[in-house]
DNA sequence: CTAAATTACGAACGATCGTTCGGATAATTA
DNA sequence: TAATTATCCGAACGATCGTTCGTAATTTAG
């Protein structure tokens, strides 16, 4: 194996934790999930974990950095295009929908707040959420400019954005494929009901 | 002290016991909180704890049917009223609203589930919760029907209502007093965007 | 006042927790 | 091939976990 190649096995092999990690907490919570779990659930010894990760602390910052990182950049290329206020709000819908279902145990555990982390960790991660929360505020922003022809205030602004996040990070409280159809289906709903209203069917 | 002052005694010394136990779960987890720290808590020894409950799995189980009874019968008061669809709708938010940020620690570990719990108080809870989100569906149906003169499927009327519920339930994620208002200017933001979009300002 | 019932607590139990350490095995490089 | 590095593991550590038990203090009832 060359440099690269072992680069990226750790990487894979990083990976594949943190996703089994994820998924595990997600049903038992932080706490809930021991050490002696993660290793039966990723067929490693309990010792043999620490290699990628100093302590269970650490594991758990790694799966919300790589989360929210992935969900800012995912983002973060709609301003970097040529689009219609309106556009780039159901772009923003659609990407933050699909990528919640696709990772539902990853992000259950993002939407569960950074209290078991220390300060530099917990600052890093709401730096992040920080960063996407003003993205989605300034969409919204403009969206609502854009129909409306007024500026409104902030915290109104603030207000309906956080309105908007409700919709889509609840997701995991009830979402079946079966049941709510595909992730297209879901995002399409949340974008009319958040512009239109509830009757626009 | 007579037999009634005893049965509120103990009514609202369980009650208080609720009360911290639910607060410090909901800041550091179910597994997170340890039975020394609620003994702390609620100025008490830890054995004497176990007085009030048999195991901290039923402590949980109490602090959640307490919330959800609460709840429930609060709002089954709203059918009992000659109102308009609308004004049931209205009803039904506001009274969510500000139960939800009048007991925002309790509501917190409502809406984590209910893994933690052994089947039969998972039932219980679960039914509970059913009832809660019949009634939500009823309301906004009827509310949906009476604003378009049709009838529309049950699985889009369910998920509009998850769609309503995750504006309220996400209230935890960001509300504060200062920056987002009383629970009636948020409820009337919500009940405004779920009705009209969010350009209805 | 006395007896019964309720409420409270200190001490201790076995189990499980996160973490460490020394050394084995496998993979890469020189 | 030999040396070096990256992975992995069994065993054990002290700490903390939820729970139990015997008993003392307090309150209620007769």
């Amino acid at each position: 194996m060359n440099k690269r190649a072992v680069i990226n096995k750790r990487l894979t092999s990083l990976d594949e934790i943190l996703d089994k990690s994820a998924q595990l907490m997600a049903r038992l919570g932080y706490h809930g999930t021991s050490m002696r779990d993660l290793a039966q659930a990723t067929g490693r010894s309990l010792s043999g974990l620490y290699h990628y990760f100093s302590n269970k602390e650490e594991l758990l910052f790694l799966i919300n950095q790589r989360g929210f990182t992935s969900l800012l950049n995912m983002s973060n290329a709609i301003l970097e295009q040529d689009m219609t206020p309106t556009e780039r709000l159901s772009r923003l819908i659609h990407n933050h929908v699909s990528h919640f279902i696709n990772h539902l145990s990853e992000m259950r555990i993002m939407t569960s707040g950074s209290m078991d982390m220390n300060e530099q960790r917990s600052k890093i991660l709401w730096q992040l959420k920080q960063d996407y929360t003003q993205l989605a505020q300034n969409i919204v922003g403009d969206y609502i400019k854009n129909q409306t022809g007024t500026d409104h205030p902030a915290n109104l602004i603030s207000r309906k954005t956080f309105l908007l996040y409700g919709m889509m990070n609840w997701i995991f409280g009830w979402y079946s494929a079966k049941e709510h159809g595909t992730a297209k289906e879901v995002a399409d709903d949340i974008f009319r009901t958040f512009t239109k209203g509830c009757c626009d069917i």
